[in-house]
DNA sequence: GTAATTAGCGCAAACGATTGCGCAAAACCT
DNA sequence: AGGTTTTGCGCAATCGTTTGCGCTAATTAC
């Protein structure tokens, strides 16, 4: 009733400690356990409902089931749905997941990597904010380690990202496939790799046409669009014919401006978007955007991850790191 | 280089590893060490850039920094949104989130309880997803537990949920006053708490009114909306004036369903519904819907948890069950 | 009848940190 | 000079598992 463990089962069975241990984990047939022991003390063990301390047995083995995620800002829908994404697919492979929040900070970033390193996570997944890749590099040497969302150009370590390069330049080249000549964007977390390549790729588009090209904004939040919205709008002789929003939540702060002076998306002002949500089928004109596989990120991340856990596991040579630029989709709707 | 622990900082520093322990946990005072070993054992660290193995650690003192956070689906936006804030909060307070997901399972949910204790967690924040309390009051007797968004009727637990008796009631209302007289409620998991209050307001408020309610679906989900809302209006003598909407997610499969059959909110048929989400307010018609301050709820839950914790931790008199229904919020748009 | 296997299991050392208890030396008092 | 207190620190047990190594007894081989 107390207390249960290998040693208070080795007592009320009579076998030593590390029989139990090799029975109660699987290994009896290893071992050459007899039939008789093995009974015993499974027997024992279910009866009084024993439960081994993984705390214990990480100590022990330097394992934990449990890998590491850490994100930039859980409370940003992007960065939550994402995720969940892992949380599940990890779940769906056995394993928990230990969730961390850099809020954008280096060094709360490198803070939670030294605590997953100090719990022994198995693995690391991470959406970076450091612009250099050393530390994390240098973590993943020791923990199998993968970044997602985000990545650095010049690194070794695996990574699954979306191109968002090839995916604002569609995004643009649509726009000016429309027609439009004078776009505003409006921009994220201006130091991220995506939001770099968005802008890079919108610039690209934009100059290879001869058309007029703005880069405004500094956040992936509705306040942002909103407020760069309101700044670009608000005059009656703004030139800006289309708007390139770099995420769903800067696409709502654009709308609620657009709503609040007047302006509807299409009749009055081109309006594309980046990132996925269901919802945007559902708005008013339906909002035309570039959606990222989420899913299949993320699920890559994993899908890495695994594997060089399994190279490392057997002590095989590291497999050649990975690195995945996703391809999203233009989805076109009415918005434009 | 090689390893970092108290015994390679004792070696080092001459000092015993129960000082250097002292000193590098912060109790040097309290054990009246002399400056001159907390300033060659602080160097010492620093330099070789020490961290404490917490797995060790949490070994020893049976605590983790870690709470866990149990939710049936995180899949799902609400679950998801929910537990980024719970996250979210907790980070704030210095403490690390381990989550699990048990899939509406109660064999899922035991297992992943049973992995929190394992894994000497440090207080657990759980969505239930089994009918009885039993299992979760046992654990709360050993571990702090916080009930969130699900609850007992019968129960020693804390909770901090919406009351959906009286948003669905209040909703329900609404329609009726706007003269709605033939509803159709579209419900998610009928055995979860939420969902059985949310039925039983939605009954009060159509019986009292002498009106007609029918409830019908199954799941939290996109289709089961598209799926429950086709049957219910695919037929030109559908009777139905009005639709309520369990959640977000039904929501937009009901509007989807609505659309392709060219019905329109508001114009045909009142809708309103469940849940918070931003998005609601770009639908055309805007959706009026009861909100729930989900936020209000995670942080009641975070803190209960707090006290808890805290007064274990001091052993004082357990705290009385703190018992929040907290509640909800009509939001009034255009779709009814 | 002796030697070589093999089956079955236990000893004890890790893993790294925490902490109650107690011992010496230094400091103070008379 | 002898006794008491305080200061500063170390010993060793403990948390619960895992695992390399080796011991004993039974079996088989010759």
């Amino acid at each position: 009733m107390e207390k249960n463990t290998l040693l208070t089962i080795s007592e009320r069975t009579g076998y030593s400690v590390s029989t139990v241990s090799r029975v109660l984990s699987g290994k009896a047939h290893k071992y050459r356990i007899s039939q008789a022991a093995v009974d015993t003390i499974t027997q024992e063990a279910n009866q009084c409902d024993y439960r081994p301390n993984l705390v214990a047995q990480s100590l022990r083995t330097r394992k934990s089931q449990t890998i590491g995620l850490l994100v930039p800002g859980i409370e940003n829908p992007f960065f939550a749905t994402l995720s969940a994404i892992v949380i599940e697919l990890l779940g769906a492979r056995g394993y928990h997941t230990l969730v961390a929040d850099s809020g954008e900070s280096e060094e709360e970033e490198r803070n939670a990597l030294n605590m997953f390193q100090s719990r022994s996570v198995d693995g690391i997944i991470c959406v970076p904010v450091s612009t250099s890749p050393a530390v994390h590099e240098k973590i993943g040497r020791r923990i199998p380690y993968v970044l997602l969302d985000r990545y650095f150009r010049e690194t070794s370590l695996s990574y699954a990202c979306t191109d968002n390069f090839a995916g604002a330049r569609m995004a643009t080249e649509f726009l000016l496939g429309k027609g439009y000549r004078n776009i505003l964007a409006i921009q994220g977390v201006p130091a991220s790799m995506p939001n770099q390549e968005r802008v890079r790729g919108f610039l690209s588009a934009v100059n290879s046409a001869g058309a007029k090209g703005t880069v405004v904004g500094d956040a992936f939040s509705v306040g942002n669009g909103f407020r760069e919205a309101m700044k670009a709008f608000d005059q009656k002789q703004s030139s800006f014919d289309a708007v390139f929003a770099f995420s769903s939540t800067i696409l709502l702060g654009t709308i609620q401006a657009l709503r609040s002076l007047q302006l509807k998306p299409a009749r009055d002002v081109g309006v594309i978007s980046f990132d996925n949500n269901g919802f945007l089928d559902f708005l008013d004109p339906a909002i035309t955007r570039v959606e990222q596989p989420l899913r299949e990120a993320g699920s890559q991340a994993v899908e890495t991850l695994f594997d060089i856990m399994d190279a490392r596991r057997r002590s095989l040579p590291e497999p050649a790191p990975r690195q995945l630029l996703i391809q999203p989709t233009l989805v076109v709707r009415d918005s434009c």
